[in-house]
DNA sequence: CTGAAAGCGCTTACAG
DNA sequence: CTGAAAGCGCTTACAG
């Protein structure tokens, strides 16, 4: 078993049990048509025990043509907490399923990219999730058509594309809803301004949720502008200055929300008493650490991997597009309703 | 190209282009002894690409005896941002010398761990890194041992096994030496107590800079709890309430230091001004973006990946353990001394 | 109940 | 300059 000595193959099996090669690979694969004695099974097994026999997947894979690999072709893999979880969510399920993940990030260089699924397409992978760390719409890689796919939490102009993305929509509706809920009839929107899924589905979320409450929509209650602490420190400033301030905000997300304490604090407003906070994303660190914690709407990414994957595989039913909810998460940043 | 279509082999591209199957293998990798003429390597290649040919790399591996790929396995992905970090890093060295990342979760599970090293294992891995999200100690499964592998932000009791480690005294010296050079002389630590070399090391490097400037240990200024906001917050209650207490503050993390933002601006202290603090693990979304924005020592992470791939390709020199410095990042929170 | 042999898609001495 | 053939480690009809 030493790394060095040649590896021990399925003919040493064979040798050492005193059978054939056919013999062993049908023991040691519990091939079900095969009538082979108690005996000899055991001594099939013995023998490969003995000798550390580890059966060779990439002449397996030769057979079968294709290997139990899923490639992951990521944008980022550390930029933000979210692609280790699609990672995560991706990877368990590919386990359940008896696949490995095979990943590469290429910092969306489309040379990378190309080269990266260049070696993927030559190892034979099942299949590849082509995913990004931010919900955006791509141009998938012409090479992606060779092989069975799957974009996540990013999908394509061509909506037959088989993509799982979250539920931007439904999650600016649920994190409005907490606040109309709560007693809120003024609630401020601290938006981001990129043209992205996030910022457009999210103000589309918020902007149903006042309207189905019966509310007018103003746009003094709507500031956009970056998406981290700063924009919610200034954000807080524009709104609050306002000759009606909302009494509740909604921010685009977490780190929004946490830019937007700190401003809060310095106006001597406090949290929920005095308004209302809910951010987006749920980044642990931030909203379950602030003080008071952050009332906040989950990014799935975790379920976002798995399904990726049950698409992948085809397991999962339901037409191409899978948008998947966003659920609320709450902590300490929404005041109990007083009616 | 038809994902369904038998996919072209060399036998296919050797008979459009005329030649044998050798020859293809010869154009096609570029053999420096084969003397082709040019016409027949150009109708190769146009056979080749006119096919869309792509080498199985499965064959190859078969041939080669060992695949092109590095598994990683890792007992936590997403849990911090940190795991990412050292996937990038170990990803793009890998990519440098032509290897593809195989990586799992274990979740710490020796079931799951074992199941994983098997699997791999069968795929021929030219080799193993094992990684844990802290730094700590462990005890290297035993399917390790069938091939070259490299321990990455942990270590095992053996000194012979090669390990890549942060250099946790080194950082917690860097730390303190930091608020020293700005002319404190009451430095407070608020640690973290678990038995591992984060806690263990960062206080043997925060010992050796106070005793080399000259000053007495004191007991009384080091505090230690858990590893996150709570722990700051309380340990500037505890700290601070010391009859001469400190003008400077060194956090076991970025987390602590962010509780204890909170309590000293509620105790109406100003960062840096009335107080210096200094973090450790330079996590971005909290030390960027605290206000004042967070001074810190960083988790070298991504380094530590790449050197783990390094190590386990042979291309690292030194001995078995490498330790990485864990560099100053200087930003806010310690102001710029006064003599 | 078990074995001999073909074949998966490549690479590489060995001939010519 | 190029080709025929062996062999990497398996699985799977096909015989017996």
């Amino acid at each position: 078993m030493s790394r060095d000595a040649r590896r021990v193959t399925i003919t040493d099996v064979a040798a050492r049990a005193g059978v054939s090669v056919a013999t062993v690979s049908y023991v040691l694969n519990d091939k079900p048509g095969a009538k082979i004695t108690p005996a000899t099974r055991d001594r099939v097994r013995a023998a490969a025990s003995a000798l550390g026999y580890r059966p060779n997947a990439l002449a397996q894979g030769l057979l079968h043509g294709t290997s139990r690999f899923i490639g992951v072709v990521a944008d980022a893999i550390a930029t933000t907490p979210f692609a280790g979880q699609l990672l995560e969510g991706a990877q368990a399920e590919a386990w359940r399923h008896g696949y490995l993940l095979l990943i590469a990030n290429t910092g969306d260089d489309l040379q990378v990219e190309q080269n990266t699924l260049r070696v993927m397409l030559e190892h034979r992978v099942a299949g590849v999730l082509y995913s990004t760390y931010f919900h955006r719409q791509v141009i998938a890689p012409r090479e992606l058509a060779e092989v069975p796919h799957v974009l996540a939490n990013c999908y394509s102009a061509d909506p037959r594309q088989t993509a799982v993305v979250p539920d931007e929509v439904g999650g600016g509706r649920s994190a409005t809803q907490l606040l109309l809920d709560a007693g809120h009839r003024r609630i401020g929107f601290i938006n981001s301004v990129e043209d992205a899924p996030g910022p457009s589905g999210r103000l589309a979320g918020y902007t149903a949720a006042i309207k189905d409450a019966g509310l007018p929509p103003d746009p003094a209650l709507v500031f956009a502008a970056g998406h981290d602490q700063e924009s919610g420190y200034v954000g807080v400033q524009v709104l609050l200055d306002d000759p009606q301030p909302p009494t509740a905000l909604f921010c685009y997300n977490d780190r929004v929300a946490m830019g937007a304490y700190d401003a809060l604090r310095e106006r001597g407003l406090r949290v929920p008493e005095d308004i209302a906070v809910v951010g987006f994303d749920n980044q642990e660190v931030i909203a379950g650490h602030l003080r008071p914690t952050l009332t906040t709407v989950a990014l799935p990414h975790y379920e976002i991997g798995v399904r990726a994957v049950q698409a992948l595989l085809g397991v999962a039913d339901g037409g191409p597009r899978h948008v998947i909810e966003c659920p609320v998460v709450l902590r300490e940043s929404v005041g109990t309703r007083v009616d």
